[in-house]
DNA sequence: TTGAAAGCGCTAACAG
DNA sequence: CTGTTAGCGCTTTCAA
């Protein structure tokens, strides 16, 4: 026979008074005798009494607030210093952060999930659905990191890549490259087919035809940007500058490249995106097309704001924000 | 005048249905025609109706469990790592996480709140006042990192340093090492007076009278150990062999050695602590005392397992469980 | 200073 | 297939 919870109705009965007194004792209120005060905190210590997280929150009117946040990974830095950005932002609100990585389950699972537990859901999704999105999320509000919110429930943080690769091929034309080469994430996309990423796109659109040369496909790590560079390498000789998915990978290219004796900027100028501080600390340094990640934490619960503000008065059109990468020049081109 | 929540109550009045009925057409259960079922949706949607988790919690019998993680910060790997294991195990047994970094808050802030929302707590705490943190949990059990727990209610994942580095130190005796320093984090202790760290005792203990020659505090990053290494160096000459609070500051010093053309590990031997899985990329790589973050995280979940299925039992006394990290050598000792 | 009553919003067990 | 009746465990009036 399983047991059953303790609840403050027992405690109440072991210690001899009303419920309401129980509550009294516990939560340190005005009006009551330091001497039953200290026998109900005796009688809940006894039996080991934990107050119902969910009758009280139901009780009270003070409703607390929680968001859930979906990152792509805990094992890339541009993932967990967005996360901690999102952590603060929604400390200063009073808000709880349940946290989650698509590691652990699909789009639609995740929601699902989280749906149930939270008031609104950021982060990262693959979205090739998202009418679906929407259903799984039951009225909660999703808001989507570089995805376009297209359907009522679903809104998005934007990320202009356009004028921020433009900047970056402009610069790098003017230091002196011309043959450029792009290493792409091939998990970038949902189990399926193979999709190109809004980085590639932009970035075949902007490069011109016949001076984007080679395109590869990579695993999103180090290892994965090293492994791809140097097939990049052999494929297609003479690049001058490769822009790499992201800088966990781009780091890894620069590997790859000094294990072939590559010399970086000299030989190729290797560019990433993200912007992780990481960058600035290895040899050479990486130039990169970096993501505010304070600024997409912020935007992100503008909108929670206004959501939760406006939670009432029926269902909400997609609110959908931008925010522009910008170069930032370091070493390595 | 502040609009009222949106209930199933008034979504029932708008489809012309009962309550039931209504849950009946939201969580798709089976005995509902389709004619009312859409008919519900739609009220439910044209009313911008969202089911409190609260009352759903509290009404329904099989419980949702959720932990809460308290991590020092979302900036070192070391502790996104930890994260991420915690999420896969507590990802696998169903449980919701609540991520925090102590960076928001003092100990018993963070514990007092999480205690609302969680089952259990798991983090690192500086805990210099165990009876406070456990009174803040409000019975909510708190398991511990790398602080044994004395009082009931704390439990504790220990970590065995005195064994690994003892190990550390032999190996390095054997090769040629003699003269030792230690880079130590400060900000490991809370506010207030400065606590020697559990890695410097054993390490004190460990290296022995005199052969144990500097100790500098630094700030717990890249910079910090770059910065202690540069002090530690001029401070003290004829040093062989450096012992670093964690990797994320060995690296910096591995750094701040190369600035002052110090070479690594012919002038000096560089040691962290953790095992990131980033210092097997740097040059050259880190040898290290490996923390397995996983094993970590499991002994951690094994507690709470315990916990939740004894929690109607009253009380419960500590927990204590052991860790022993394991020296990993590479380039640069 | 304490107790009794009335919900919070939902689901579960029954009836119809 | 649908509605009614009870709670879930706690907080909040309001009396006493």
């Amino acid at each position: 026979m399983a047991r059953q919870r303790i609840t403050i109705e027992d405690v109440a009965r072991a210690a001899g008074v009303s419920r309401q007194t129980v509550t009294r004792a516990m939560k340190d209120m005005a009006e009551i005798s330091p001497a039953t005060r200290q026998r109900v905190l005796d009688a809940a210590e006894e039996l080991g009494y934990r107050p119902s997280r969910f009758a009280s929150n139901l009780a009270s009117s003070q409703r607390s607030h929680a968001i859930g946040l979906v990152i792509a990974s805990f094992r890339n830095p541009y993932y967990t210093e967005l996360a901690a950005e999102v952590l603060d932002i929604a400390t200063a609100r009073g808000w709880q952060v349940v946290v989650c990585s698509r590691e652990q389950g699909t789009d639609l699972e995740l929601i699902s999930t989280l749906a149930g537990q939270v008031d609104a859901i950021l982060g990262y999704f693959v979205a090739p659905e998202q009418a679906s999105l929407a259903s799984a999320a039951r009225g909660v509000p999703v808001v989507m990191f570089e995805r376009t919110a297209a359907v009522p429930g679903l809104h998005s943080v934007d990320l202009d890549f356009e004028h921020g690769i433009e900047a970056l091929l402009t610069e790098l034309r003017n230091r002196g490259a011309s043959r450029f080469g792009l290493i792409e994430s091939d998990t970038a996309t949902e189990p399926g087919p193979y999709q190109p990423t809004e980085r590639r796109r932009a970035y075949e659109k902007l490069a011109g035809p016949g001076s984007l040369d080679s395109i590869v496909l990579a695993e999103e790590s180090m290892r994965g940007g090293a492994d791809g560079f140097q097939r990049l390498w052999n494929d297609s000789p003479g690049l001058d500058a490769v822009l790499v998915f992201n800088d966990l990978m781009a780091m890894g290219a620069v590997h790859g490249a000094q294990a072939l004796g590559v010399s970086i900027p000299d030989d190729v100028r290797i560019v990433g995106i993200d912007g992780l501080s990481l960058g600035s600390v290895t040899t050479p340094s990486l130039s990169t097309l970096s993501i505010d990640r304070l600024a997409l934490a912020k935007t992100a619960a503008g909108i929670v704001d206004t959501l939760l503000e406006t939670q009432d008065a029926g269902p909400h059109e997609s609110i959908v924000r931008t925010v522009t990468p910008q170069p930032l020049w370091r070493e390595s081109a």
